[in-house]
RNA sequence: UGGGCUAUCGCCAAGCGGUAAGGCACAGGACUUUGACUCCUGCAUUCGCUGGUUCAAAUCCAGCUAGCCCAGCCA
């Protein structure tokens, strides 16, 4: 449509949303659906319920739900709970909590590995009387003398010839509780020379003599995860069965399962790496350290990046997918820097949240030609990018409070918020000008002092005059003592997140409680998670575990941006 | 040192033989009742390295280098 001039590329115009691209899953999908591989897409997200969901597990979570939404397909939410030495009701308890947040919709699909277990141990029979799988007699130690080295073939187990007749009925004995934990395994008959370790007769069910959290004590026999996940992808449909890089090696052992097992319309395993965020703690000893010793407040303190964290810190579902979406998907082992994350969660909030003025460092401000006994209520608006969010009162007196940054002395260049004689907007109310300042015997200033013009009330002066600086500040009588949390990041980042000896590099900063903040009367009623962008700021939002109606306890989401850095005073 | 995988801007990431998208970060500038937001502008003559094929290579071939994963009766 454009006719192009000389030396203009067309393509410079363009714009993002017309070059969209694709990730390399979305390649090999479109490839399936093309060929006719498949013909729908059912994926799904499969954790092992012994542990709290972290950052990383949103991108597996997002990734798959939205695949199956993005092609019209289905979402399955399945607990892969093969080992019942390491799982836990209570984690799939947070678990659901944590998918059900970020919003990935399983719908009534909701299984258990647990729940095949027959379906498994009738598999393991068929391979048996196929003779690929064979029980041993072998102890762990033997298992592993036997399987030989990364640069060495494995040795043929002792039992691998054992008559199918034989096989059965100590397979059924394992099943029947006959035998003790560890005394024999059941293994796929493959190849014991196998480059690939995972070929080399990988033990397929072994004997556990324990309760499970969903099936109690019916089985004493368990499915390892190898033989156990490509059946539970078969049965409930799975087309691509998306899991991480690790995993890349034990292909060819889910695609031996479902070949041998004879699924009709067998699930293809697609791997891709897993990102974590640049600095962050997600070690599961680690927590754990951190919670023991109360450094932190729990799996959930807002400076850890659990999902359970992020939700408490005030971090939105939306601002997460937006992050695993602006991350991307690929091969490549990567690491994001939080920055990202940042920007994410600025850019949720920004239009779709309130803003407020509350007061973090107060210092007092009193307007000496201001009436002593008079309280204006000033209309302002809540977020003047969104309409919507409407209007609230804010009261104004004499004496407010002002941030006690946003006063100096003795400025130093550039500075444009209140020195002596300079004029400043006190936001949506009047232009105030300084006049001075009173301290205590150590020189500390106590109260600042300014003079207002009446007619600039709403902020803006009648004769065109024009401030630099905008400051905010709450009216001292009016405002709600508030207690708000700053975070950072729980790691000194110059150095990284280890020490030489492993430990842990903390940042001593990560937490600073300030007690005495002043916050304005309109969010005397802000609820647990409730969020808000205090003006000049950043976002914050009231803390579920801690605030209470008399003592509102607000965490920082994330800070504002800002391009001024105070200059150094000079000594 | 056997096998598998990866390598494109500080961080992510497109690209699939026709001459390096985009985002974050960063730096300038405009605007501003948030030093925010928004808006402009800049930011890889070069794709781990070295050769080769080709009119043409980040894309194909060969060799090298670096990083990650695998020797659980974990997932």
């Amino acid at each position: 449509m454009n006719s192009s001039k000389e030396g203009v590329a067309p393509a410079a115009h363009r714009k993002m949303s017309e070059v969209e691209s694709r990730n390399f899953i979305e390649n090999i999908i479109d490839k399936d659906l093309a060929e006719g591989v498949y013909d729908t897409v059912h994926t799904r997200f499969p954790p092992e319920p012994n542990g709290y969901l972290h950052i990383g597990h949103a991108k597996s979570i997002l990734l798959n739900y939205g695949l199956a939404k993005q092609y019209g397909g289905k979402f399955n939410m399945r607990f892969d709970d093969t080992n019942p030495t390491k799982e836990k009701n209570e984690f799939v308890e947070s678990i659901k909590a944590d998918v059900n947040w970020l919003g990935a919709d399983y719908e009534d699909r909701l299984f258990f590995a647990s729940d095949y277990f027959d379906a498994m141990y009738e598999g393991a029979i068929k391979l048996i009387k196929k003779g690929k799988a064979y029980v041993s007699d072998l102890t762990a130690e033997e298992m592993r003398e036997y399987r030989g080295t990364l640069t060495e073939p494995g040795k043929n187990d002792p039992n691998r010839d054992r008559s199918v007749e034989e096989n059965l009925q100590l397979f059924e004995d394992m099943k029947n509780g006959k035998f003790a934990d560890g005394e024999k395994t059941l293994r796929a008959k493959i190849d014991m020379a196998s480059p690939n370790m995972n070929m080399r007769d990988p033990i397929i069910y072994r004997v556990a003599h324990l309760s499970h959290q969903n099936t109690g004590d019916k089985w004493c026999i368990y499915p390892m995860y190898d033989y156990a996940h490509p059946i539970e992808d078969a049965i409930e449909g799975i087309t691509h069965s998306i899991c991480t890089l690790e995993f890349e090696d034990h292909r060819p052992l889910y695609n031996w399962v479902v070949t041998e097992l004879e699924y009709p319309h067998p699930p293809k395993q697609i791997e891709f790496a897993k990102m974590y965020l640049t600095n962050v703690v997600t070690g599961k000893r680690y927590i754990k350290k951190l919670v023991e010793e109360g450094i932190v407040d729990g799996w959930d303190d807002p400076r850890l990046v659990s999902i359970a964290a992020l939700r408490r810190r005030g971090f939105t579902p939306e601002s997460i997918r937006m992050f695993v979406d602006l991350c991307g998907v690929s091969k490549a082992n990567s690491s994001a820097e939080y920055s990202m994350l940042e920007y994410c969660i600025r850019e949720d909030l920004k239009a779709k949240r309130p803003r407020a003025m509350a007061i973090l460092d107060p210092i007092k401000l009193v307007i000496d030609n201001y009436d002593d006994e008079t309280v204006e209520m000033l209309t302002v608006d809540n977020n003047l990018e969104n309409e919507a969010l409407g209007t609230r009162q804010v009261p104004f007196s004499k004496e407010l409070y002002i941030e006690r940054e946003d006063f100096m002395e003795e400025p130093p260049k550039k500075y444009f918020r209140m020195f002596p004689g300079n004029e400043v907007r006190l936001m949506h109310a009047y232009f105030v000008t300084c006049t001075g300042c009173e301290k205590d015997e150590n020189g500390n200033v106590t109260v600042v002092h300014a003079t207002y013009d009446p007619a600039s009330k709403g902020g803006n002066s009648p004769d065109g005059r024009k401030v630099k600086g905008t400051i905010h500040w709450v009216s001292a009588k009016q405002a709600i003592k508030a207690e708000v949390r700053l975070y950072e990041n729980i790691i000194d980042e110059e150095k990284g997140v280890y020490n030489e000896d492993g430990s842990l590099n903390l940042n001593p900063n990560s937490l600073v409680v300030k007690e005495n903040c002043y916050v304005e009367p309109s969010l005397a009623d802000a609820k647990a998670y409730d969020s808000f962008q205090f003006v000049r700021q950043g976002f914050f939002c009231v803390d579920y575990k801690d605030s209470t109606e008399d003592h509102l306890v607000f965490n920082r989401i994330v800070s504002l941006k800002s391009s001024f850095v105070l200059p150094k005073k000079d000594a």
